[in-house]
RNA sequence: GGGCCGCUAGCUCAAUUGGCAGAGCAACUGACUCUUAAUCAGUUGGUUCAGGGUUCGAGUCCCUGGCGGCUCACCA
């Protein structure tokens, strides 16, 4: 792995570590720790900058000087050294600026002497002036330089910066330090989930933590992770939603609740799947799904306005256009329009699979009836909504906690938020909260468990129970941070949306994967 | 899990038909007091992912394994 040790036993630095190694011995030789415990920094780079800028418009600079001292930290970027001057850049979470350091200002020892135990990726403290430079960059005449950190580890190439994937996400901190566009990702996606908070906040929803840690699984279709509680001597599964427990919550008399948390899903890994992934979901009483579609539209284009400051937003070169009202089409009529079948036509497999066929899809012989009309959606009806859309009303086989629609019991009130023609934002529906429905449609999906279906869901009686007290109307929303934070961002994969993503372990450092896995699982 | 592709210096990448493993940046030595991919001169740096095999000779061809990417399947 670049920039590791031998971790495991031995600590041999290779060539490059152990030059600046020696540095920071050389350092303590002359008495200064090379890892001090304090910081003495008066501004940030950013702050350091306006300033300067203030002072200057009021004209209140000396010699254009502002001869107010101040002291910047922050990771050496860059170094120029010019014999008897040093340009440098310092990066700080703000931002950065420039350093001048010149011999006759920092004084002939710490220049000839000290200065050489500095290197690219050091975090310093540097104290000074702020002037102009002839090409007009703020800059900071430097009559001191600390070091704050000596890194051991030199940073990735300045202009190719670090691109191999695997060690992108493997090593995200060098990333993070290489990339600003990364940096900048995760401080969207940061916003984004304040500005869905904000939302929600705003119109009197409660947040709430439920386990994750449940001693049944329920709310999605999907295999669990399993673990084991010692105490309790009992199986547990990280949670594959928490839908099933904010309803219970609408029984016990709360009126608008939600929950941002890590969904665990047992399942394969691709650019729109992570096996943990972020999960909004909220529940309003006395609503239904078409008002949850206003509220999750007004949601969107609220955190696209506050965000990204616009609701023009592109992504992989399709230019989409978030403002309302979005588009609303049934999946029947969507499908009907793309593909020309109306699945309503062909109430059994086989007629709807030869339709299908007939209409250039490809699909599979043993396909069942309802994951036809999924495969229909996937390969007609789909890549043609690039703007934001809601599907709407799917058949009941697909959404076992989904209301029926009042006047055709064979569909539900359900929709999915779908944009850039392959990204589904999110998932909705009005409830179910006929007790015995529910029971009858988890004991559907009981038959399919046993049917070998690891996907369908387990009976939840204590959810059944719950609803048997009764549950009021409810419209409920589950909304992908990590797609939607995907699409604000024009990221091609969830695993650039997600700071640490899921990757195989590696253990190759002394090329015995099978010691190095044992010594990892016996670690306390 | 299947298929295809990739893995070479700290980073970004070369290496012709199987024929001396290279460049830029970084590092090291030196020059240079307004540079910003600074410039100039010189130097160092390699288990070519690992292990086998074929061959006079393997980064290159074959086999096994590791990790990754894309894609298909499953899913949100």
């Amino acid at each position: 792995m670049p920039g590791a040790c031998h971790v495991r036993g031995t600590m041999e630095l290779s060539e490059l570590q152990q030059i600046r190694q020696d540095k920071a011995q050389a350092l303590r030789e002359r008495g200064i720790e090379p890892y001090p415990g304090r910081a003495h920094r008066t501004a940030s780079t950013e702050d350091a900058i306006a300033r300067f800028e203030d002072q200057e418009h009021a004209q209140a600079l000396v010699d254009g000087h502002d001869t107010e001292p101040i002291t910047v930290a922050g990771r050496i970027v860059s170094f120029r050294h010019m014999g008897k001057t040093v340009f440098a850049h310092i990066r700080d979470g703000h931002g950065q600026i420039q350093l001048y350091l010149r011999k006759d200002v920092l004084g002939a020892d710490a220049y000839d002497d000290l200065l050489k135990l500095f290197d690219l990726g050091d975090f310093v403290e540097a104290t000074g002036e702020l002037f102009r430079t002839k090409t007009g960059e703020v800059s900071l005449r430097t009559s001191e330089i600390r070091m704050l950190a000596k890194a051991l580890n030199a940073p990735p190439e300045k202009w190719h910066g670090l691109s191999d994937i695997e060690t992108r996400y493997r090593q995200r901190y060098v990333d993070l330090i290489a990339n600003e566009e990364v940096r900048e990702v995760f401080r969207i996606r940061a916003r984004t989930i304040t500005a869905l908070r904000h939302f929600l906040d705003s119109r009197d929803y409660l947040e709430v933590e439920t386990p994750t840690l449940q001693p049944l699984y329920g709310g999605a279709a999907a295999r669990p992770f399993t673990t084991h509680h010692h105490a309790l001597d009992q199986t547990f599964y990280l949670r594959i939603a928490d839908e099933l427990y904010l309803k219970r919550l609408l029984v016990g008399g709360y009126e608008r609740v939600y929950e941002i948390c890590k969904d665990f899903r047992n399942e394969g890994i691709d650019r729109n799947h992570s096996p943990e992934f972020t999960m909004l979901e909220f529940y309003e009483a006395y609503a239904d799904y078409e008002t949850m579609m206003e509220t999750v539209e007004a949601m969107i284009v609220q955190a696209a306005q506050e965000v990204l400051g616009t609701l023009r937003i592109t992504y992989h070169d399709k230019e989409i256009d978030l403002t309302p009202p979005w588009r609303r089409v049934t999946l029947r009529a969507a499908i009907e329009e793309y593909s020309g079948i109306d699945y309503v036509d062909h109430p059994d497999q086989a007629s709807l699979l030869a339709a299908a066929r007939a209409a250039g899809a490809d699909i599979e012989s043993g396909t069942v009836w309802p994951r036809i009309v999924d495969e229909l959606l996937k390969q007609f009806v789909r890549p043609n909504l690039i703007q934001p859309t809601f599907l709407t009303d799917y058949p009941v086989a697909l959404s076992p906690l989904a209301k029926r629609k009042a006047d055709d019991p064979t569909h539900v009130e359900r929709f999915q938020p779908l944009v850039a023609g392959s990204i589904e934002l999110g998932n909705a529906f009005t409830e179910l909260n006929d007790p015995m429905d529910q029971l009858a449609r988890f004991q559907e999906q009981q038959k399919d468990r046993e049917a070998g279906d690891e996907e369908a869901m387990p009976i939840d009686i204590d959810y059944v129970t719950a609803l048997m007290y009764g549950m009021p109307p409810t419209g409920g929303v589950g909304i992908g941070i990590d797609r939607l934070v995907m699409f604000f961002t024009d990221q091609p994969t969830l695993r650039d949306v997600i700071l640490f993503p899921a990757m195989r372990r590696q253990a190759i450092e002394d090329g015995r994967p099978a010691l190095a896995a044992t010594s990892d699982d016996t670690a306390p």
